[in-house]
DNA sequence: ACGGCCTGTGCAACCGGTTGCACAGAGGGT
DNA sequence: ACCCTCTGTGCAACCGGTTGCACAGGCCGT
C-alpha cells in the first residue's frame, strides 16, 4: 500500500542507503544522484516515516502534552498557542487529557509506550511532584503555569505569583480602597496561596483592612455562589481581589444580581485577562497573565532540555502588567 | 538506556518471542512462561514500545486531531470530550492545529509520515473538500461539525442545521413574534446557509417578516458590531435569530448598551448551548448542539472506518433540542 | 606512472518489535 | 509400545528506516 524507501530505491536504480541520505540533512550525497532519487520519490509520492526512523535515531519528535485544565476557557488560548508553536519548530503535539487522574503513572506509561521526546505539563493545579515524575522517568519535561520556586527540580515556566499580589494590592491602595477582601481559588493551591501572600504583605504594611474567603474551584459558578453568600453574610469589603478573570466574572454577577453597582459599590480586579475580560458587557479590571511569553519560553526550555538531558532545571518567571478597565474606581491623583 | 524486549527475554531465560506473545493477547503462551516473562518485565519497569510494533502491525492507534476552530470557547469543550472519548478506546490524539492553513497537503503528508490510523476534522468552518482529500490519499477520516448531505464522500457527523433553523423559527413564531431577523455566522458558511434555509422555510410560509444580515466571522466582538450597526441604522427587528451563541452573547451585549432590555424590547435566541450561555448574567436560550453525542458518534464512526477502510462513508446526523432561558418573551398560551 | 586523498556509494547490521513456520515434547487413544 | 494430535516455543525473516565501515573511482601533485 504505502510507498517505502525500497520502492524509491529501485525505481531511482540505487541503494536504499543513498534513498536515506538525499532525506536526512547533512548526509553527503552527490547532486547527481539526490536529484535522481528526487525525481522517483516525487513520482511515487513517497515521504519518510517518522516512526521508522525514530527507531534508529531515537527521535520522534513528538511531545506530550498533558493538562487537566479543560473548563477554564483561557486554555483554549493556551492550547492555540502551544499548538502553534509547537509546530512552527516541526515538532507535534500528543494531547493528554488527564481529568480525573492525579497520579502520573498511566501517563508516563503511555507517553513512553509512545517514545515522545519530551513532555509538557501545562497546569496551574497540578503540584509540582507531577511533573517531576517525568523527570524520573527519564523524560524531558517542563511544567508550564507552575509554581515558581528558586531551585526547582524540573524546569518550571509561569508568572510571580507573589510579585502579582502584590502588584494587585498596590492597585487598589492607589484607589483609596481602605477594606479589601481576598476572593481566591481552591485553597490549596500554590498559586492561590502565593498570590495571597503578596496581597497580604502590601495591605498588612499599610495596616489596611482584609478578609479572605475561597472559591471551592475556578470556574464561574464557585466565583458567584462564594460572592453571593459574602453579600448574603452582609458587610461586604469596598473591592475583591479574584484569583482568576473566570472566578470575577462569577463575582461580578452576583454583585449586580444583588442590585449593586460595579465599580461604584463594589470593585472588582481579576487575573489572567483571558479574552472574555475584553468584552464590552464585562470590561474587567484584571492582572494580565504574559501567555504567549510563558508558552515561548516553555518551547525555549523544551528545545534546550532535548538538546541536554542533564543540564540543571530552570525556573523563568514572568510579571503580570496591569490592564485598566472598568471595574475598579478611578485611580487618585497626586 | 531504555529496557526492551531482548533485556526482559534475557532476565526470564526465554526467547524474544515469548515475550512478545505475553505482551500480545490472543497468542499462545503457557501460564508458566507467562508468568515468568512479567515478573521480569515487572521488574526491569518493561512496556512495549508501542510505534516499534506498529512497523509490523501497521497500527499506531494515534488518531489525528485536525481543527481549526482555537478561538470559540465551545471547542475547549470538544477538545475535551475528544480527548477523553479517545483515550478511552485506547486512542491517541495527535492534535494539528491549522490556523491559517487552507489546504490539506501539508497536514495529510505530516500525518501519514506519522502513521496516524485516522484523522478525524473537527470543524464547522472547514469546507467538505477538506476532509475528502484526507479520503483521496487513504487515510480513514470522520468529519465532525460538517455539513450534512444525503450521500457524503465521506464520514460526517454533525446537527441538522435545515431542522434547527426550523425549530428556532417555530419557536419565535410560538411566542408570537412577528418581525424576525436573522444574524447569522460568515456568509459563505454552510452551517449559516442551511440554517438561514430552514428558518426561512417556516416564517416565509407564514407570510412574516424576515430581516438578513451577516457578522463577519463567529466572535463576540463580530456579533456586538454587527448588532450595534443594525440598532444604529434603526427600526429593528423584534428578535434576531443569532448562527452560534457568542455571537448571540456579541448581539445581546450590543442591545443593553443601546440602553434596550431583552426580551422586553429585543429578543436573542442562539445556537450551540456553551456553557457561557447558562451563565446567570446572560442566561440566553438557545438551540442546544448535543456535542457529545456528535463526539461519541465521530469515535464510533472512527472505529468502525478502521475495521473496515471500504465501508461505505457514512452521515450521522443530530437533532438540537431548544434550551429555554430568558432571553425570549414566554410562549403563548393556547 | 605512482601514491595519497577525498567524495560518494553500497553492504550489512541494527533500532524494537511481530509472526509464519518447523518442530519438540506432552498427552491421549488403541 | 505405537501413532497421532495438540500446545507451546524458538528461529529467522521482516516492518521501514539509519549508519559504521569498506571500498571504488576520480582527482591532484610530483
Amino acid at each position: 500500500m504505502a510507498v517505502t524507501l525500497k520502492d524509491v530505491a529501485a525505481r531511482a536504480g540505487v541503494s536504499r542507503s543513498a534513498v536515506s541520505r538525499t532525506f536526512t540533512d547533512g548526509a553527503s550525497v552527490s547532486d547527481k544522484t539526490r536529484a535522481k532519487v528526487q525525481k522517483a520519490a516525487a513520482a511515487l509520492g513517497y515521504s519518510p516515516n517518522a516512526l521508522a526512523s525514530s527507531l534508529t535515531t531515537g527521535r520522534t519528535k513528538m511531545i506530550g502534552l498533558v493538562s487537566n485544565n479543560f473548563h477554564n476557557p483561557v486554555f483554549l488560548e493556551v492550547f492555540d498557542l502551544f499548538t502553534k508553536g509547537l509546530q512552527a519548530r516541526g515538532l507535534r503535539p500528543l494531547l493528554v487529557n488527564l481529568t480525573d487522574e492525579v497520579s502520573p503513572e498511566n501517563s508516563i506509561r503511555m507517553l513512553r509506550a509512545y517514545s515522545v521526546d519530551g513532555v509538557i505539563v501545562a497546569s496551574s493545579t497540578l503540584p509540582a511532584s507531577f511533573a517531576e515524575a517525568f523527570k524520573e522517568a527519564g523524560v524531558p519535561v517542563v511544567h508550564s503555569f507552575g509554581r515558581h520556586v528558586p531551585h526547582p527540580k524540573v524546569n518550571v515556566v509561569g508568572i510571580d505569583n507573589i510579585a502579582a499580589g502584590r502588584m494587585a494590592a498596590q492597585t487598589l491602595v492607589d484607589r483609596g480602597y481602605t477594606r479589601m477582601a481576598f476572593l481566591g481559588g481552591p485553597a490549596n493551591a500554590t498559586s492561590t496561596q502565593d498570590r495571597f501572600a503578596g496581597f497580604q504583605q502590601v495591605i498588612g504594611a499599610r495596616g489596611l483592612d482584609l478578609t479572605v474567603s475561597y472559591a471551592s474551584n475556578y470556574s464561574f459558578d464557585a466565583g458567584r455562589a462564594e460572592m453571593l453568600r459574602l453579600l448574603q453574610a452582609g458587610s461586604p469589603a469596598q473591592v475583591y481581589f479574584c484569583g482568576d478573570d473566570v472566578l470575577s466574572i462569577g463575582a461580578l454577577s452576583a454583585v449586580q444580581s444583588a442590585g449593586l453597582r460595579v465599580p461604584q459599590d463594589i470593585g472588582i480586579i481579576g487575573l489572567n485577562d483571558m479574552e472574555m475580560a475584553g468584552w464590552a458587557n464585562i470590561n474587567l479590571t484584571t492582572l494580565q497573565n504574559p501567555f504567549a511569553q510563558i508558552i515561548v519560553a516553555s518551547i525555549d526550555l523544551m528545545e534546550a532540555t532535548l538538546n541536554d538531558n542533564s543540564r540543571d532545571p530552570e525556573a523563568r518567571l514572568f510579571a503580570c502588567t496591569i490592564k485598566e478597565r472598568a471595574t475598579l474606581r478611578p485611580l487618585i491623583e497626586g
